[in-house]
DNA sequence: GAGCTTTCCATGGCAATGTGATGCCATAGA
DNA sequence: TCTATGGCATCACATTGCCATGGAAAGCTC
């Protein structure tokens, strides 16, 4: 019942239904008092879709194929990250909307912790100097998919401005110390998971979901 | 009395008053009413609200007394932009929320347009490349920032990234064509706005206001 | 100045919202 | 079979944004 609350819920949020108790419990045939039950208020539901955005998130960021190249292991980290969010854009907006409290800060920990998985990497692979902090880069490359991604969907910047997540990311890795030409490389290719929603039109129907 | 309203609802986002037609017009003797007439309905006190952060914001970097040097120029106005979101975080929130309309964009352009003019100045000076395109590296300093500072205030991470700005815009600056460690002086040097609520305690009770 | 129009806004009510007190009842344990 | 626990349906409430109505003031024409 409580996942069968939340799923309609993020259905509602998909396609832009006004989420309402009354509206979320209707034809469902379950009264308002569920909703308190489960959730203890329109509160709680919101807490729980967050939740559930962070939670998806670290599914998709977990089953990225880990490349060689450990900084096109970042930037794809990165890469899932900005995608997840342009796939579900309603879904991202609630989970950074609200000031969110710590059982939410958790779930963004994991993201977080696969960027300083591969920022490690990064280090031990000789990619970045030695005395570079792998955390801080991690954040660091966080912040600035963050902040393209939280612009274009909140349609402040125009979709295009994603591209400036090549020159970005080359920039933040490359202070940390990596060769410029071979991190331009690793980046483009790690960025490319990108590439579909402004290229291809078919093919793609056989991803996931 | 335009104003009047829209001042009380600033002063009321201030001080995390809820903000409801009702508690809008309590006390002020008039009437549900007028705040239709003035601003049709409550969807238009949020979008004055949010063009009035935008418009104070434009002030605020109008103001600023432009340094010789065009890099820590537009670092300072990068400054400037993380300052008055950390001391309007409400407001900031609500000039973002939303999914802003075409009149919003002409406030945010303003902004943009005065890290575009200190990029130019940048490009013009010699510190970065002839090549390098001053409004790319405008939008790079203002994804960051906004980056930066969006993760703060919704407290997914913590008042201490804000230090990430200086290694963060020396890395995008130095990208696009700037001596490493004059890039750095003049970051650090334009990034001092962001000093005050660090360290000092009194000192700064002179300041503007 | 009288009459007409227009603009502004106070009154009061409406539908929809989130919340919760009350109590029914199915299930499980004795 | 009796009872007790917990899930949830029912119903009522306060509060929300919205607006139809109408009155009052201001402006305009003659």
């Amino acid at each position: 019942m409580r996942t069968q609350l939340l799923e309609r819920a993020a259905r509602m949020l998909r396609e832009r239904e006004p989420i309402t108790l009354r509206s979320l419990v209707a034809g469902t045939g379950v009264s308002t008092m569920a909703v308190y039950t489960y959730f203890g208020g329109m509160d709680g539901v919101w807490r729980a879709l967050r939740q559930e955005g962070f939670t998806r998130l670290a599914a998709r960021l977990e089953a990225l194929v880990v490349p060689a190249d450990p900084v096109e292991d970042l930037v794809a980290g990165a890469a899932a990250y900005v995608v997840n969010a342009l796939e579900h854009p309603d879904l991202y907006r609630v989970m950074f909307d609200a000031t969110v409290d710590l059982e939410d800060l958790e779930a963004a920990e994991a993201t977080l912790g696969h960027l300083e998985r591969a920022a490690r990497r990064c280090r031990d692979g000789g990619r970045i100097a030695e005395d570079a902090d792998p955390d801080r880069l991690a954040t660091e490359v966080w912040t600035v998919c963050h902040g393209i991604v939280s612009l274009v969907v909140s349609r402040v910047a125009s979709r295009r401005t994603l591209a400036s997540g090549i020159p970005l990311l080359a920039a933040v890795i490359t202070a940390a110390g990596d060769d410029p030409a071979a991190c331009r490389r690793s980046v483009e290719a790690g960025w490319a998971a990108l590439r579909p929603p402004q290229g291809s039109t078919a093919t793609a129907s056989t991803s996931t979901r």
